[in-house]
DNA sequence: TAAAAACATTGAACTAGGACAAGAAAAATA
DNA sequence: TATTTTTCTTGTCCTAGTTCAATGTTTTTA
Protein backbone atom coordinates (compact mmCIF):
# COMPACT_ATOMS: atom_id res chain seq x y z
CA UNK A 1 0.00 0.00 0.00
CA UNK A 2 2.91 2.59 1.35
CA UNK A 3 5.53 1.04 -1.11
CA UNK A 4 4.46 3.19 -3.98
CA UNK A 5 4.77 6.56 -2.01
CA UNK A 6 7.93 5.59 0.19
CA UNK A 7 9.78 4.60 -2.95
CA UNK A 8 9.34 8.17 -4.84
CA UNK A 9 9.96 9.85 -1.22
CA UNK A 10 12.83 8.51 -1.12
CA UNK A 11 14.41 8.70 -4.31
CA UNK A 12 17.12 11.65 -3.33
CA UNK A 13 16.94 11.02 0.56
CA UNK A 14 17.36 7.65 1.78
CA UNK A 15 15.00 7.15 4.83
CA UNK A 16 15.31 4.96 7.51
CA UNK A 17 12.08 2.68 8.69
CA UNK A 18 10.85 4.94 11.47
CA UNK A 19 10.90 8.06 9.43
CA UNK A 20 8.87 6.54 7.02
CA UNK A 21 6.30 5.00 9.53
CA UNK A 22 6.11 8.89 10.69
CA UNK A 23 5.76 9.56 6.93
CA UNK A 24 2.86 7.08 6.42
CA UNK A 25 1.28 7.50 9.83
CA UNK A 26 0.60 11.55 8.76
CA UNK A 27 -1.38 11.37 5.40
CA UNK A 28 -4.05 10.25 4.78
CA UNK A 29 -5.87 8.02 1.83
CA UNK A 30 -8.28 9.64 -0.40
CA UNK A 31 -10.32 8.30 -3.22
CA UNK A 32 -12.41 9.94 -5.61
CA UNK A 33 -14.07 9.55 -8.55
CA UNK A 34 -13.41 11.24 -11.99
CA UNK A 35 -14.41 14.57 -12.89
CA UNK A 36 -14.04 15.80 -9.25
CA UNK A 37 -12.87 19.12 -8.59
CA UNK A 38 -10.36 18.75 -6.31
CA UNK A 39 -9.47 22.83 -6.47
CA UNK A 40 -11.39 25.91 -7.58
CA UNK A 41 -9.71 29.10 -8.64
CA UNK A 42 -10.74 31.73 -5.71
CA UNK A 43 -10.15 29.13 -3.11
CA UNK A 44 -7.33 27.63 -0.90
CA UNK A 45 -5.11 25.02 -2.04
CA UNK A 46 -5.01 23.05 1.40
CA UNK A 47 -3.59 19.67 0.21
CA UNK A 48 -0.55 18.08 -1.62
CA UNK A 49 -1.58 15.09 -3.08
CA UNK A 50 0.23 12.00 -4.25
CA UNK A 51 -1.16 10.48 -7.34
CA UNK A 52 -1.45 6.57 -6.53
CA UNK A 53 -3.81 5.29 -9.28
CA UNK A 54 -5.33 7.70 -11.63
CA UNK A 55 -4.99 10.66 -13.54
CA UNK A 56 -5.57 14.84 -12.88
CA UNK A 57 -5.81 18.28 -14.45
CA UNK A 58 -3.88 21.17 -13.44
CA UNK A 59 -5.28 24.42 -15.46
CA UNK A 60 -5.76 28.03 -15.46
CA UNK A 61 -8.26 29.72 -17.07
CA UNK A 62 -7.32 32.67 -18.88
CA UNK A 63 -9.17 36.04 -19.98
CA UNK A 64 -11.60 34.64 -22.59
CA UNK A 65 -12.49 31.77 -20.42
CA UNK A 66 -10.07 29.12 -22.45
CA UNK A 67 -7.85 26.40 -20.01
CA UNK A 68 -4.61 26.23 -19.84
CA UNK A 69 -3.07 22.97 -19.17
CA UNK A 70 -0.26 23.29 -16.63
CA UNK A 71 0.20 19.73 -15.42
CA UNK A 72 -1.13 16.57 -16.19
CA UNK A 73 -0.34 14.18 -13.06
CA UNK A 74 -0.74 10.10 -13.24
CA UNK A 75 0.54 7.49 -10.96
CA UNK A 76 3.63 8.97 -8.85
CA UNK A 77 3.36 12.57 -9.27
CA UNK A 78 2.39 15.26 -7.32
CA UNK A 79 -0.05 17.64 -7.10
CA UNK A 80 -1.39 21.07 -5.16
CA UNK A 81 -1.35 24.59 -6.22
CA UNK A 82 1.87 24.39 -3.64
CA UNK A 83 3.16 27.70 -5.54
CA UNK A 84 1.26 30.62 -3.56
CA UNK A 85 -1.16 29.30 -2.33
CA UNK A 86 -0.61 27.22 0.90
CA UNK A 87 2.94 29.76 2.11
CA UNK A 88 1.47 32.95 1.20
CA UNK A 89 -2.48 32.64 2.35
CA UNK A 90 -3.72 33.81 -1.31
CA UNK A 91 -6.14 32.41 -2.97
CA UNK A 92 -5.04 29.75 -6.03
CA UNK A 93 -5.59 30.93 -9.33
CA UNK A 94 -5.59 27.26 -10.75
CA UNK A 95 -8.45 24.37 -10.57
CA UNK A 96 -7.25 20.80 -9.94
CA UNK A 97 -9.54 17.98 -11.46
CA UNK A 98 -9.80 14.27 -11.50
CA UNK A 99 -10.00 13.01 -15.33
CA UNK A 100 -10.38 9.59 -13.75
CA UNK A 101 -11.22 7.70 -11.12
CA UNK A 102 -7.86 8.56 -8.47
CA UNK A 103 -6.92 7.24 -5.50
CA UNK A 104 -4.75 9.62 -3.50
CA UNK A 105 -2.62 9.70 -0.40
CA UNK A 106 -3.09 13.43 1.24
CA UNK A 107 -0.73 16.20 3.07
CA UNK A 108 -2.31 18.86 4.77
CA UNK A 109 -0.09 22.28 5.85
CA UNK A 110 -0.54 21.01 8.93
CA UNK A 111 0.24 17.56 8.72
CA UNK A 112 3.29 18.32 6.61
CA UNK A 113 4.09 21.05 8.94
CA UNK A 114 3.92 17.89 11.52
CA UNK A 115 6.07 16.10 9.86
CA UNK A 116 8.55 18.36 8.97
CA UNK A 117 8.66 18.87 13.35
CA UNK A 118 8.76 14.99 13.89
CA UNK A 119 11.34 14.33 10.64
CA UNK A 120 13.05 17.25 9.56
CA UNK A 121 15.28 15.11 7.14
CA UNK A 122 11.84 15.63 5.28
CA UNK A 123 12.28 19.20 4.19
CA UNK A 124 15.47 17.93 2.11
CA UNK A 125 13.59 15.46 -0.11
CA UNK A 126 10.52 18.30 -0.42
CA UNK A 127 13.00 20.84 -1.17
CA UNK A 128 14.68 18.01 -4.23
CA UNK A 129 11.10 17.45 -5.38
CA UNK A 130 10.36 20.90 -5.59
CA UNK A 131 13.78 21.39 -7.34
CA UNK A 132 13.11 19.05 -9.98
CA UNK A 133 8.96 20.49 -10.76
CA UNK A 134 11.13 23.41 -11.05
CA UNK A 135 13.75 21.82 -13.75
CA UNK A 136 10.70 20.30 -15.66
CA UNK A 137 8.60 23.07 -15.98
CA UNK A 138 11.68 25.28 -17.31
CA UNK A 139 11.81 22.74 -19.95
CA UNK A 140 8.58 23.17 -20.58
CA UNK A 141 8.65 26.91 -21.10
CA UNK A 142 11.41 26.65 -23.52
CA UNK A 143 9.78 24.29 -25.62
CA UNK A 144 6.49 26.04 -25.49
CA UNK A 145 8.87 29.31 -26.99
CA UNK A 146 10.96 27.26 -29.02
CA UNK A 147 9.78 24.63 -30.77
CA UNK A 148 6.53 24.20 -33.83
CA UNK A 149 3.76 22.31 -32.86
CA UNK A 150 4.39 19.10 -34.58
CA UNK A 151 7.67 19.40 -32.66
CA UNK A 152 6.32 19.79 -29.12
CA UNK A 153 3.66 16.59 -29.77
CA UNK A 154 5.59 14.37 -30.86
CA UNK A 155 7.86 15.19 -27.95
CA UNK A 156 4.84 14.76 -25.90
CA UNK A 157 4.19 10.85 -27.07
CA UNK A 158 7.79 10.27 -26.26
CA UNK A 159 7.77 11.42 -23.03
CA UNK A 160 4.27 10.44 -21.87
CA UNK A 161 3.56 7.86 -24.02
CA UNK A 162 0.51 5.97 -22.07
CA UNK A 163 -1.04 9.48 -22.03
CA UNK A 164 -2.26 9.94 -25.06
CA UNK A 165 -4.71 6.62 -24.54
CA UNK A 166 -5.77 7.93 -21.15
CA UNK A 167 -6.88 11.83 -22.21
CA UNK A 168 -8.94 13.60 -24.51
CA UNK A 169 -7.12 15.03 -27.41
CA UNK A 170 -8.41 18.58 -26.88
CA UNK A 171 -6.37 18.38 -23.58
CA UNK A 172 -3.14 17.58 -24.93
CA UNK A 173 -3.29 20.45 -27.38
CA UNK A 174 -4.34 23.01 -24.03
CA UNK A 175 -1.09 21.07 -22.21
CA UNK A 176 0.95 22.26 -25.86
CA UNK A 177 -0.43 25.76 -26.13
CA UNK A 178 -2.31 25.09 -29.77
CA UNK A 179 -5.82 24.64 -30.56
CA UNK A 180 -7.52 21.40 -30.62
CA UNK A 181 -8.36 21.65 -34.29
CA UNK A 182 -4.53 22.32 -35.29
CA UNK A 183 -3.67 19.26 -32.94
CA UNK A 184 -5.96 17.41 -34.91
CA UNK A 185 -3.86 18.68 -38.39
CA UNK A 186 -0.71 17.75 -36.97
CA UNK A 187 -1.79 14.72 -36.01
CA UNK A 188 -3.26 13.50 -40.02
CA UNK A 189 0.45 15.20 -41.37
CA UNK A 190 2.16 12.80 -38.72
CA UNK A 191 0.33 10.00 -39.55
CA UNK A 192 0.50 10.43 -43.88
CA UNK A 193 4.53 10.77 -43.44
CA UNK B 1 27.66 43.93 3.42
CA UNK B 2 25.87 40.41 4.48
CA UNK B 3 22.70 42.68 5.54
CA UNK B 4 21.11 41.94 1.44
CA UNK B 5 21.43 37.93 1.75
CA UNK B 6 20.55 37.74 5.44
CA UNK B 7 17.24 39.66 4.79
CA UNK B 8 16.51 37.49 1.81
CA UNK B 9 17.16 34.48 3.04
CA UNK B 10 15.61 35.06 6.58
CA UNK B 11 12.21 36.14 4.60
CA UNK B 12 10.20 33.25 5.03
CA UNK B 13 12.21 31.85 7.39
CA UNK B 14 14.00 33.41 10.61
CA UNK B 15 17.54 32.51 10.95
CA UNK B 16 19.10 33.71 14.51
CA UNK B 17 22.29 35.07 14.53
CA UNK B 18 24.54 31.99 14.69
CA UNK B 19 22.60 30.88 11.84
CA UNK B 20 23.58 33.47 9.95
CA UNK B 21 26.96 33.85 11.24
CA UNK B 22 27.44 29.55 9.85
CA UNK B 23 25.49 30.98 6.76
CA UNK B 24 27.66 34.08 6.09
CA UNK B 25 30.78 32.74 6.37
CA UNK B 26 30.53 29.37 4.12
CA UNK B 27 29.34 31.81 1.11
CA UNK B 28 32.22 33.42 -1.71
CA UNK B 29 31.95 37.18 -2.76
CA UNK B 30 32.58 37.54 -6.21
CA UNK B 31 32.77 40.53 -8.72
CA UNK B 32 32.81 40.00 -12.38
CA UNK B 33 32.66 42.33 -15.29
CA UNK B 34 29.62 42.51 -17.97
CA UNK B 35 29.67 40.00 -20.29
CA UNK B 36 30.97 37.53 -18.73
CA UNK B 37 29.96 33.74 -18.92
CA UNK B 38 28.81 32.14 -15.51
CA UNK B 39 27.77 28.83 -17.50
CA UNK B 40 28.20 27.26 -20.57
CA UNK B 41 25.81 24.32 -22.04
CA UNK B 42 27.68 21.25 -21.88
CA UNK B 43 29.37 22.27 -18.53
CA UNK B 44 28.07 21.24 -14.98
CA UNK B 45 27.11 24.08 -12.87
CA UNK B 46 28.88 24.53 -9.63
CA UNK B 47 27.23 27.56 -8.12
CA UNK B 48 24.25 28.88 -6.76
CA UNK B 49 24.55 32.93 -7.19
CA UNK B 50 22.88 35.77 -5.10
CA UNK B 51 22.91 38.93 -6.87
CA UNK B 52 24.24 41.18 -4.60
CA UNK B 53 24.74 44.05 -7.59
CA UNK B 54 24.13 43.64 -11.42
CA UNK B 55 21.86 42.06 -13.93
CA UNK B 56 22.13 38.24 -15.51
CA UNK B 57 20.86 36.55 -18.24
CA UNK B 58 20.26 32.75 -17.79
CA UNK B 59 19.23 31.75 -21.66
CA UNK B 60 18.83 28.42 -23.78
CA UNK B 61 20.04 28.23 -27.60
CA UNK B 62 17.50 26.57 -29.69
CA UNK B 63 17.28 23.66 -32.79
CA UNK B 64 18.31 27.02 -35.03
CA UNK B 65 20.70 28.68 -33.19
CA UNK B 66 18.21 31.35 -31.33
CA UNK B 67 18.52 32.52 -28.18
CA UNK B 68 15.43 31.90 -25.35
CA UNK B 69 15.71 33.92 -21.99
CA UNK B 70 14.62 31.90 -19.26
CA UNK B 71 15.34 33.64 -16.56
CA UNK B 72 16.52 37.57 -15.58
CA UNK B 73 18.50 38.18 -12.61
CA UNK B 74 19.04 41.55 -10.63
CA UNK B 75 19.81 42.78 -7.25
CA UNK B 76 18.57 39.96 -4.79
CA UNK B 77 17.73 37.43 -7.08
CA UNK B 78 19.26 34.08 -7.08
CA UNK B 79 20.82 32.11 -10.40
CA UNK B 80 21.77 28.90 -11.24
CA UNK B 81 20.85 25.86 -13.39
CA UNK B 82 19.89 24.12 -10.27
CA UNK B 83 17.57 22.28 -12.13
CA UNK B 84 19.07 19.37 -12.86
CA UNK B 85 22.96 20.32 -13.25
CA UNK B 86 24.09 19.63 -9.87
CA UNK B 87 21.96 16.79 -7.78
CA UNK B 88 21.64 14.90 -11.34
CA UNK B 89 25.06 15.20 -12.29
CA UNK B 90 24.15 16.11 -15.74
CA UNK B 91 25.97 18.95 -17.84
CA UNK B 92 23.63 22.06 -18.02
CA UNK B 93 21.75 23.29 -21.43
CA UNK B 94 21.94 26.66 -20.69
CA UNK B 95 23.98 29.84 -20.68
CA UNK B 96 24.60 31.90 -17.70
CA UNK B 97 25.90 35.39 -18.51
CA UNK B 98 26.35 38.86 -16.92
CA UNK B 99 24.65 41.49 -18.91
CA UNK B 100 26.12 44.41 -16.78
CA UNK B 101 29.54 44.53 -13.75
CA UNK B 102 28.01 42.01 -10.95
CA UNK B 103 28.85 40.95 -7.59
CA UNK B 104 27.67 37.99 -6.32
CA UNK B 105 27.99 35.90 -3.39
CA UNK B 106 28.29 32.13 -4.25
CA UNK B 107 27.65 28.91 -3.06
CA UNK B 108 28.92 25.47 -4.66
CA UNK B 109 27.40 22.16 -3.75
CA UNK B 110 30.27 21.29 -1.14
CA UNK B 111 29.40 24.75 0.82
CA UNK B 112 25.73 23.95 0.41
CA UNK B 113 26.11 20.80 1.84
CA UNK B 114 28.17 22.13 4.80
CA UNK B 115 25.72 24.49 5.25
CA UNK B 116 22.38 22.10 5.73
CA UNK B 117 24.93 20.02 7.90
CA UNK B 118 25.85 22.72 10.41
CA UNK B 119 22.12 24.60 10.06
CA UNK B 120 19.55 22.17 8.95
CA UNK B 121 17.39 25.13 9.28
CA UNK B 122 18.54 26.23 5.81
CA UNK B 123 16.84 23.20 3.92
CA UNK B 124 13.47 24.28 4.75
CA UNK B 125 14.81 28.40 3.40
CA UNK B 126 15.85 26.73 0.50
CA UNK B 127 12.96 24.69 -0.27
CA UNK B 128 10.50 27.82 0.41
CA UNK B 129 12.46 29.69 -2.47
CA UNK B 130 12.30 26.92 -4.67
CA UNK B 131 8.72 27.00 -4.18
CA UNK B 132 8.40 30.34 -4.87
CA UNK B 133 10.63 30.39 -8.09
CA UNK B 134 8.27 27.53 -9.41
CA UNK B 135 5.63 29.74 -9.08
CA UNK B 136 7.24 32.47 -11.08
CA UNK B 137 7.99 29.86 -13.58
CA UNK B 138 4.29 28.15 -13.70
CA UNK B 139 3.07 32.02 -14.15
CA UNK B 140 5.05 32.91 -16.94
CA UNK B 141 4.09 29.53 -18.83
CA UNK B 142 0.88 30.54 -18.75
CA UNK B 143 1.58 34.05 -19.84
CA UNK B 144 3.16 32.66 -22.72
CA UNK B 145 0.95 30.48 -23.60
CA UNK B 146 -2.27 32.78 -22.92
CA UNK B 147 -1.40 36.88 -23.67
CA UNK B 148 -0.84 38.25 -26.80
CA UNK B 149 2.48 40.37 -27.12
CA UNK B 150 1.21 43.40 -26.20
CA UNK B 151 -0.39 41.86 -23.42
CA UNK B 152 3.39 40.23 -22.39
CA UNK B 153 4.99 43.07 -22.75
CA UNK B 154 2.21 45.98 -20.78
CA UNK B 155 2.72 43.35 -17.79
CA UNK B 156 6.54 42.88 -18.49
CA UNK B 157 7.11 46.51 -17.55
CA UNK B 158 4.29 46.90 -14.73
CA UNK B 159 6.24 43.76 -12.95
CA UNK B 160 10.24 45.17 -14.10
CA UNK B 161 9.78 48.04 -14.05
CA UNK B 162 13.88 49.13 -13.93
CA UNK B 163 14.54 46.03 -16.51
CA UNK B 164 13.44 47.56 -19.83
CA UNK B 165 15.97 50.73 -19.06
CA UNK B 166 19.04 48.28 -17.85
CA UNK B 167 18.85 45.67 -20.76
CA UNK B 168 18.56 45.50 -24.50
CA UNK B 169 15.17 45.23 -25.84
CA UNK B 170 16.24 42.01 -28.46
CA UNK B 171 16.91 40.33 -24.65
CA UNK B 172 12.86 41.11 -23.58
CA UNK B 173 11.50 40.34 -26.86
CA UNK B 174 13.46 36.91 -26.04
CA UNK B 175 12.68 36.71 -22.95
CA UNK B 176 8.77 37.12 -23.64
CA UNK B 177 8.75 35.01 -26.45
CA UNK B 178 8.21 37.17 -29.35
CA UNK B 179 11.05 38.76 -32.02
CA UNK B 180 12.81 41.73 -31.96
CA UNK B 181 10.94 43.23 -34.64
CA UNK B 182 7.78 42.44 -33.91
CA UNK B 183 8.42 43.75 -29.88
CA UNK B 184 9.47 47.19 -31.75
CA UNK B 185 6.32 47.16 -33.71
CA UNK B 186 4.28 46.67 -30.51
CA UNK B 187 6.12 49.37 -28.82
CA UNK B 188 5.70 51.77 -31.50
CA UNK B 189 1.43 50.77 -31.32
CA UNK B 190 1.16 51.27 -27.46
CA UNK B 191 3.22 54.77 -27.66
CA UNK B 192 0.52 55.88 -30.09
CA UNK B 193 -2.48 55.03 -27.61
C1' DT C 1 -30.18 0.56 -26.76
C1' DA C 2 -31.57 5.19 -27.91
C1' DA C 3 -30.56 9.77 -27.17
C1' DA C 4 -27.55 13.09 -25.65
C1' DA C 5 -23.22 14.77 -24.84
C1' DA C 6 -18.53 15.05 -25.62
C1' DC C 7 -14.88 14.58 -28.83
C1' DA C 8 -12.43 14.60 -33.30
C1' DT C 9 -11.90 15.90 -38.12
C1' DT C 10 -11.92 18.84 -42.09
C1' DG C 11 -12.14 22.97 -44.77
C1' DA C 12 -12.15 27.93 -45.66
C1' DA C 13 -11.04 32.43 -44.33
C1' DC C 14 -8.24 35.09 -41.36
C1' DT C 15 -4.42 37.09 -38.29
C1' DA C 16 -0.71 37.45 -35.03
C1' DG C 17 3.59 37.27 -35.35
C1' DG C 18 7.96 35.77 -38.01
C1' DA C 19 11.86 36.42 -41.47
C1' DC C 20 14.39 39.25 -44.14
C1' DA C 21 16.41 43.44 -45.60
C1' DA C 22 17.81 48.09 -45.23
C1' DG C 23 18.52 52.15 -42.86
C1' DA C 24 18.80 55.11 -38.55
C1' DA C 25 20.28 55.80 -33.99
C1' DA C 26 22.88 54.90 -30.07
C1' DA C 27 26.75 53.05 -27.61
C1' DA C 28 31.26 51.27 -27.19
C1' DT C 29 35.98 51.67 -28.42
C1' DA C 30 40.21 53.23 -30.49
C1' DT D 1 36.26 62.39 -32.31
C1' DA D 2 35.93 59.13 -35.69
C1' DT D 3 34.64 54.65 -36.47
C1' DT D 4 33.02 50.27 -35.55
C1' DT D 5 29.63 47.61 -33.35
C1' DT D 6 25.40 47.00 -31.41
C1' DT D 7 20.71 48.14 -31.09
C1' DC D 8 16.26 49.77 -32.80
C1' DT D 9 12.89 50.80 -36.36
C1' DT D 10 10.15 50.26 -40.43
C1' DG D 11 8.37 48.05 -44.51
C1' DT D 12 7.12 43.98 -47.31
C1' DC D 13 6.03 39.47 -47.76
C1' DC D 14 5.04 35.12 -45.69
C1' DT D 15 3.40 31.19 -42.66
C1' DA D 16 2.12 28.71 -38.54
C1' DG D 17 -1.52 28.54 -36.14
C1' DT D 18 -6.49 30.42 -35.00
C1' DT D 19 -11.46 30.80 -35.48
C1' DC D 20 -15.65 29.38 -37.01
C1' DA D 21 -18.75 26.24 -38.82
C1' DA D 22 -20.23 21.89 -40.40
C1' DT D 23 -20.01 16.86 -40.09
C1' DG D 24 -18.72 12.58 -38.33
C1' DT D 25 -17.43 9.59 -34.44
C1' DT D 26 -17.16 7.91 -29.94
C1' DT D 27 -18.59 7.82 -25.15
C1' DT D 28 -21.82 8.52 -21.58
C1' DT D 29 -26.12 8.36 -19.60
C1' DA D 30 -30.82 7.40 -19.01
Amino acid sequence: MYEQINTNISRYVPFDSEELRIFNSLMEYKQVPKKTMLLQAGEMCNFEAFVIKGCVRKYYIDANGSEVILQFAIENAWVSDISFSIYEHKPSQVYIETLEDCSFFIFTPETKEALFAQAPRFERAFRILMQRSLAVTQERLFNTIAKSATEKYVEFLEQYPTLSQRVAQHYIASYLGISAEFLSKVRHKIAKT
